[in-house]
DNA sequence: ATAGTAGTTGACTGTTTAGTCTAATTTGAT
DNA sequence: ATCAAATTAGACTAAACAGTCAACTACTAT
């Protein structure tokens, strides 16, 4: 009973992005409220900070990615297959990004973990949890190459991190850099980092 | 002639540490001439903003540590070991911070121009100036090592992106983990992405 | 020794910000 | 239709903040 309402989600989106287009620490609650069309007594209805809300909304939007991610890497694709797709996708993203904002964002994730991590504790275990199941999806795909013959990878979780990291550091560098080019050499890279048996065609 | 004083370097001081081990949104004016023990009148009288400040200060640190890098990346020091040194270094230099402050810090590079990029042009232009210097000691030691025939590197620029990004990638990891002990995969990772022909000693 | 210059001080202004509170409004359930 | 819960409006406070200024101080070169 009662009015209802999508001023929560309306905020939560607008966080998300101002955060990613910009930073944490210049998104003021001001800026969310005027961006999400909500008045400040509405905001303080639903959230007490901004940390509270930037945590939920990096919570919901990351459990609506996931949905995207359990289809990339269903198990029923060929697992290298997977890791590439994930990398299309991520490079066709940041192209749409860069359309739509002029900007290139890279990953939210990084931004803000990196940006808030030791001011933020309970954003910053939040950001952690994420990550480490997006790191998930790809140990398991190592996994599944491996266990297929495709690629020598004995310690799936090593592998894992090691183009985990590889690849977080192409997308901050792509934020740094403006430029979306620089996420075109993902997949020669992974192909160096898992020693992809099958990567030379000529 | 006039009365001297360091308080310009004081600031500088202040700022890096307080950016690297907070964030730059979170630095104020105010908290820097408290750390620096320097008077609001005197922060203008040197500086006309903080990102003004940050600038300068990101560039004489960069200057300083140009010094440590030349002689860790010392062409009379065999490539790969140039490279295994400048990890090791990291390593270390990331354990004392962490001693120091209770916190991994990570590349300070990294956070602020994550932080910054879209929003402060000169300070993200001076960070990517930066970076493409650290990127060169990298690939100029990448090269040497494949002219002396140690790895199979035909195109030094592309490996050192590469490990760039996956070095980047780990300190960012970190920095946002606060732990030390993901820097210990470097010397691993570097083998695998540049195909170390001497790696496994067993 | 002193004149001129480089640097310092702290009080001041106006603005932005987070956060509060109360009264009003909308709506679903009965 | 009406009640009660859910939501909104917006004015308000106090603190934090950036930036200014004119008077003051210490130094150094002559």
């Amino acid at each position: 009973m009662g009015r209802v309402s999508d001023a929560k989600e309306r905020l939560m989106d607008a966080v998300l992005e101002l955060i990613w287009s910009g930073s944490y620490g210049s998104t003021t609650i001001d800026d969310i409220c005027e961006k999400a069309g909500v008045k400040k007594g509405s905001f303080y209805y639903f959230f007490d900070s901004k940390s509270e809300l930037a945590a939920e909304a990096f919570e919901a939007s990351w459990k609506s990615k996931r949905i995207e991610l359990d289809s990339i890497f269903s198990p029923t694709v060929p697992p290298l297959e997977r890791l590439h797709k994930y990398f299309d996708f991520g490079y066709e993203f940041q192209r749409e990004i860069k359309a739509k904002h002029g900007r290139v964002l890279g990953c939210p994730q990084v931004t803000l973990g990196c940006e808030v991590c030791t001011q933020e504790d309970a954003l910053q275990k939040k950001i952690q949890v994420i990550m480490d199941q997006k790191r998930k999806y790809i140990e398991s795909a190592i996994r599944d190459a491996h266990a297929a013959g495709e690629i020598h990878a004995p310690d799936a979780g090593l592998k894992a991190r090691m183009l985990m990291a590889y690849y977080e550091g192409l997308l901050t560098q792509a934020r740094i850099q403006n430029d979306v080019e620089v996420l075109r050499e993902a997949a020669s890279g992974m192909s160096t980092i898992l020693g992809e048996k099958v990567a030379v065609t000529a």
